[in-house]
DNA sequence: CTGAAAGCGCTTACAG
DNA sequence: CTGAAAGCGCTTACAG
């Protein structure tokens, strides 16, 4: 490939001048070869490697009417996008799902009502033919946006109350919930607390009944006291684990709806003098780099999130092709480290 | 605004025979509406918001040469790319930037090397006007590519081997890293240690280079046992820690060349039954959440970053708009909390 | 200050 | 299978 950027750029002319044919035909070889003869093939490709050809994309576009881009939306307060280490995952993920179809990720953040307005501007304005959206939180504004602009959409987890308009991608979080807490019970343990997320959120929601489900199925008693609430991030998890210790002193268990509140957990366990997992069982969610990383190793419950980003860039390149609006549940497993 | 997914979207025909005008007219008011009489200009407005008109990109990029996005490449080896904060500040921060004034960022990982030539395939496709590059390491091979592409290009950081060439925004890394041990030593401290990031990275060399400018002015010799080097990881910060402690039993202070790998260090500290700050003072480097979030609140420097999104910015625009690269220098300042 | 027109680099029926 | 041609929606000299 010769690069030149002090030239001007090799257009499809230049391609069928060097090859002997005519524009058109150059074009169908750009776009799959298919009505082409193996001889125009080959003399048009030999040409494109010559002349370094790259198509440009916006003259393509402007025929074709479409952008040939997406735009990741991330629409989370400030404070979460920081902390929360499974962002960063998607992100990376879905950037290389889509690099594997050429395909660039425009990043768009929408954490507070301006930047939420431009957003929606820059989608409304063509520029991208489809959305990965990232917002764990119900009756999130940009939802709803998308969803009536027909804006193809892909969601990541559950968006609450727009599962019919959206296609989306979800781990089964109730079953995440059930795995660390029927292992916790499996352990022998019988004072099994737990730390929720935000219960509007898919997340905070179904792993909390997962663990109720768990509890009813081996026979443990339900008990309010064993139940608080965290948002996701480390100092929660710790505060929550305080509280916790105040009100239900013979816990010997507890399941942790995030990695990064289970770190803060353990610091109050910790804190308190309580071994782990020798007086208290640790469990945490998500399997981040939290859990692996440090110590002690957290057992926690994997979400695959690779597998995600990659649903997501299917899923979404299928509704750019026409496709119903469908949606995905992948599967979760339990990683056994030290806490539990 | 009238917004309607299903019809054909307005163009600039439209807007020009709402307004009684030529498009020529109408383009020109897009474009800052030189030329035009006050009437004109009033008549088009009124149309544009009446139609619901927003301009097509790829249309006016085809003419202008210019695709109006620019690419955000973060070349990390992946660990780094997940744990580390930074990174996501800086994104987060170039994204805002961009959006006010309305460009879209596109993100580039390139952390491998088919990645690599897929994203330098990717810039000299012409699929963007510039690039905003960040990457820790010297020698990275992107940079010169880049450069030898003639991208224009700007820096996050000193990028070591290519200062000539590529327009950058830095911290004052010495300066930082004079300040936190300038800091230590007037708190009486005389045994003062350091954990380095690689020294490969300007972050790696220059905060040391300040560490030791800190001590010859306080008139503390210097010790090699005192210096040991970190990847700015976490558990890189820990396992430094515990190798300083051996090396150095009897230090009573240390200056870790990032938070992260400061927190890291705490953990040895505490494991080790040593004070913080009693026993032995801390200050690290960033001012990240793993500095303010967490107890204790770590001493640190702060990196504005924000300002240094800005300004990369800013030094991209002057580019594209044909100035010469240049290079910014931002100053530091230290931040008290507990640990020294 | 304004309009008519050329042209940016592609794709895609259409006719052969 | 292939070429000639129209057209995607803009911008920008050019002439007035």
């Amino acid at each position: 490939m010769v690069v030149d950027s002090g030239r001007r750029r090799p257009t499809i002319e230049d391609v069928a001048a060097a090859a002997g044919v005519s524009r058109g035909t150059v074009s169908r070889v750009l776009n799959g070869g298919i009505n082409v003869s193996p001889a125009a093939l080959a003399a048009v490709n030999k040409a494109i490697k010559q002349t370094g050809y790259v198509v440009n994309t916006h003259a393509r576009s402007l025929v074709t009417q479409r952008s040939g881009s997406v735009a990741f939306i991330l629409s989370e307060p400030q404070e979460k996008f920081f902390e929360d280490p499974n962002f960063q995952v998607l992100l990376r993920g879905c950037t290389q799902a889509l690099a594997a179809h050429d395909m660039p990720l425009l990043l768009s953040i929408a954490d507070s009502e301006p930047d939420r307005e431009r957003v929606v501007r820059f989608i409304s304005g063509g520029h991208i033919d489809g959305a990965l959206l990232v917002s764990t939180h119900a009756g999130n504004p940009v939802i709803g946006r998308l969803a009536s602009l027909g804006i193809p959409t892909v969601a990541c987890g559950l968006p609450i109350g727009h599962e019919q308009e959206l296609a989306y991608v979800a781990v089964n979080e109730a079953e995440g919930g059930r795995l660390a807490t029927a292992h916790l019970a499996g352990l022998g343990r019988r004072r099994i607390a737990t730390i929720t997320g935000p219960l509007d959120t898919p997340g905070g929601r179904d792993r909390l009944a997962g663990y109720r489900e768990a509890l009813s199925q081996a026979g443990i008693g339900y008990d309010q006291n064993l139940i608080v609430h965290g948002d996701y991030t480390r100092v929660s998890g710790q505060a929550a684990m305080e509280d916790l210790l105040r009100r239900a002193p013979d816990l010997d268990a507890v399941f942790v709806a995030s990695d990064l509140m289970a770190r803060g957990a353990l610091d109050a366990l910790e804190r308190a003098g309580r071994s782990v997992p020798g007086d208290v069982a640790v469990v945490g969610f998500d399997d981040s780099p939290a859990a692996s990383a440090g110590r002690p190793g957290l057992t926690t419950v994997r979400q695959p999130f690779k597998r995600v980003c990659e649903e997501m860039v299917r899923l979404l390149l299928a509704l750019l092709d026409g496709q119903e609006p469908a949606a995905v549940i992948l599967p979760v497993e339990l990683v056994r480290r030290d806490t539990a």
